[in-house]
DNA sequence: TCACTTATTGACAATGATTATCAATAGCGA
DNA sequence: TCGCTATTGATAATCATTGTCAATAAGTGA
């Protein structure tokens, strides 16, 4: 049986808190900044139980390194990351959907799912320059 | 300057042969049983290589390993991959170029780039079940 | 062809993220 | 409160990838 802890809630909690797709790591030196002695290990499996259930969406760096964010809606979306700063936009595009699912029964592929992020600079980062 | 070395060339061309994509470490041991006594860390290097002048397309595997797959073309274009054997479809969208174009634009993002990948079953593999 | 410069190689160590281990702890139902 | 066991956390283990550096070999000019 599923057990709550205030380690699992400090993890949601803090993911709600950013802004930007941040690492397990990130997330782990955050909280222990805030004075809470969490371990890395747990911060990992928090991280994995909210992806799985659906709370957390997730995606790789460029470097490899696994990275979260908290999802603000259960619903299939997408993202707008910001190359400079991390922040990040959820969006729909009902018109993917469909085209994936074209694309993939022209070339006799079934059960279509599809990554579509889409990177570029904020406002905010590019009046900085 | 540049210089041609049997295990630049003997990469290049086992990633040729390859269908899906596949790891350094699966390309290395493929190289290996070939007879070619090369290095991993030589491996690893002319996949960079390749990936950097766009002769090789990478993407991150589930596990968060790094995937390389020789391009069959030097213009942009995006994938359907199946899961199961990893068979890989090369194609290419102007729609979603735009469609992406226009989204950032929407959110006051600048200088887009995106990924765009399908994930599904083959026609063999579906077969097989 | 030959010597020479230096890019490249490869064995191995080092790094760094993630996962496994396991004894100690702490939810939660009774 | 008691007892069962899911969870935690310190630490070790794993594993892909990168750094190191002496030895090798590609390409160049004589």
């Amino acid at each position: 049986m599923k057990r709550n802890t205030w380690q699992r809630s400090a993890v949601r909690t803090a993911l709600d808190d950013q802004e930007a797709f941040v690492s397990a790591q990130q997330l782990h030196l955050q909280l222990r900044k805030d004075g809470t002695g969490i371990g890395l290990a747990t911060v990992y499996r928090a991280l994995a139980d909210l992806a799985s259930i659906g709370e957390a969406d997730t995606l790789q760096s460029e470097e490899g390194e696994a990275l979260y964010r908290a999802c603000s809606t259960g619903k299939h979306h997408h993202h707008l990351i910001c190359r400079e700063c991390g922040a990040t936009v959820e969006f729909e595009a009902n018109d993917i959907e469909e085209w994936a699912k074209r694309v993939a029964r022209e070339h006799g592929f079934s059960n279509p799912e599809h990554v579509v992020d889409v990177f570029g600079v904020c406002a905010k980062c590019s009046k900085l320059k």
